[in-house]
RNA sequence: GGCGACGUGGCCAAGUGGUAAGGCGAGGGUCUGCAAAACCCUUAUUCGCCGGUUCGAAUCCGGCCGUCGCCUCCA
């Protein structure tokens, strides 16, 4: 399996550091607001990944982290005059009910960043002793010129960089401007930890330093994020646990592009920034959602349109329909070898599309051109236990696609239409026997009726069938 | 100013040296009482533009044009 590392900015194999165990951690929510659409797609890449490591074969171990002390937390909670604890919970159940509402795995560990101040603390005094944490005031802040390897993830020359206008006050008594904190002094009212630098809490980089190390060791697989997090965010993670710990924090590091919406980049200013919850009460569909999101690779920047999402259905629909075909396929004593030969092409290409860097786009054609030779196969009557064979390859598939199976997906989307399957059994019944004696005008309304009530007739060969658009 | 990505048919999107996957859409046909679904045919002699390397390039190199992202807490 290859993957594209952006350490080194090129495609790897993938060798575990642990043969047959993937160590993944990956970068979770700030919980002071619902996650929007742009979030969710990271989360998405990294469900993928999840996926398609254990559809190859490996047991994953998998920790994201959850932000639930930070500035914008700290000033919401303040505003709101509740405790951050009672501030994020809801943002924290909003976040599982969106991974949920996806279909993204729920992984091993969510660790917090409050319930491991005192990993932070640990690592940070271990910064201090190697020389690469200095303190002032109240703060301690890292060292970068104590850092050789600094820049090596991002390619950032920080002699280079513009100087921009952000200057906070936390800044006040660095050494170098570049530096970066990692313990802030806790101003009043603000939260606060007990450090031997003081009351105070931490800075944003060492939480996933202190629990990656925690949760899968000292070194690991795999690190993942937004682009948007590989600068400054990995770039000091890497510094804070290399400086601590002498080796190397993760092998590879991945990172998926953003999502635009209309062509521009999602921000609150352009009323274009969309929640899961924003694009469901518009009645979109999660199923299409989580379709466009796997249409696109992962490195590619994938624009968001309500026009993409509609054609995403109707593709989710082409697979719907060869499923309704394929139930009510008849089975002969036909030469299972097309089915032998589609079935085995689309399972190889499909591997090989996933293993190459999570290419699903490509997997999906792969999907797609095996839809195409069992359609074809159905019109000319499928091989015994053909079935079977096509929806084990479905089947297989949606282990990591998980955006197949319309059944699964159904309860949430119901629309009913009021009618019961008895009901429409019935009234199926009553035009095929209007059909029988041509009376058509009778046999229309019929349909007509289903069709409002959300059902959809199809005269086949041996009869009518029919299901719930 | 620095770093990086991208530009493929009407739209979307794979393909990164061997002669353009797939989805959506459109047109024609078969099937059907009519539909629906499916199938067949058609829809890029061509991959932003210009040079170069090569037997051969969408794919490599150089230049140009255009779009986008990051440049200290935004996935």
């Amino acid at each position: 399996m290859k993957l594209f590392n952006s350490l080194g900015r090129r495609l790897q194999e993938l060798e575990p550091l642990e043969p047959g165990h993937i160590r993944l951690y990956t970068c979770g929510p700030t919980v002071y607001d619902r996650v929007h659409i742009g979030n969710l797609r990271t989360f998405m890449f990294e469900d993928v990944l999840r996926r398609t490591l254990q559809f190859h074969g490996y047991r994953v171990t998998q920790a994201m982290n959850l932000t639930d002390v930070e500035d914008k937390i700290i000033a919401a909670a303040l505003k709101a005059k509740v405790d951050i604890e009672t501030f994020t919970a809801p943002h924290v159940g909003s976040f599982f009910e969106d991974l949920a509402t996806l279909r993204i795995e729920r992984v091993e560990h969510y660790p917090r960043a409050t319930e491991h101040v005192a990993e932070m603390v640990a690592m940070i005094e271990r910064l201090q002793a190697t020389g690469h944490a200095y303190r002032a005031d109240d703060s301690v802040f890292f060292r970068i010129a104590a850092d050789q390897d600094y820049g090596k993830l991002s390619g950032i020359d920080l002699d280079q960089v513009r100087r921009g206008q952000r200057v906070q006050s936390d800044e006040y008594g660095k050494e170098d401007a570049r530096d970066f904190v990692l313990w802030k002094g806790a101003k009043e009212g603000e939260p606060r930890w007990p450090s031997p630098w003081g009351p105070g809490r931490p800075g944003w980089h060492i939480e996933c330093s202190a629990m990656s190390q925690k949760y899968l060791g000292k070194t690991f697989d795999i690190h993942c994020g937004g682009v948007d997090n590989l600068f400054p965010h990995h770039e000091n993670e890497i510094a804070q646990s290399e400086s601590a710990n002498c080796c190397p924090q993760a092998r590879y590091w991945l990172h998926s592009e953003h999502l635009t919406v209309d062509g521009e980049k999602m921000s609150k200013s352009l009323g274009n920034c969309y929640t899961l919850g924003d694009l469901l009460d518009r009645g979109l569909s999660a199923r299409s959602i989580r379709y466009l999101l796997l249409s696109v690779h992962y490195r590619q920047q994938l624009d968001f349109t309500f026009d993409k999402l509609a054609e995403a259905d109707r593709a989710l629909k082409r697979v719907d329909d060869m499923r309704f075909r394929l139930a009510h396929g008849v089975e002969k004593d036909n030469d299972p070898a097309r089915l032998e030969q589609a079935a085995g092409d689309f399972e190889t290409a499909f591997a090989a599309a996933l293993a190459d860097d999570l290419n699903t786009a490509a997997a999906l054609g792969a999907l797609f051109t095996f839809v195409h030779e069992v359609n074809g196969l159905i019109d000319h009557g499928l091989p015994a236990g053909g079935r079977t064979r096509v929806e084990a390859c479905l089947g297989r598939a949606d282990e990591v696609l998980a955006v197949l199976d319309a059944a699964a997906w159904a309860e949430s989307t119901e629309a009913g239409g009021g009618l019961s399957d008895a009901e429409i059994d019935a009234l199926v019944a009553a035009r095929s026997e209007a059909r029988a004696s041509r009376d058509f005008a009778a046999a229309d309304r019929i349909r007509e009726q289903l069709s409002e009530a959300g059902v959809v007739v199809e005269d086949a060969r041996d009869g009518s069938r029919w299901k719930r658009s």
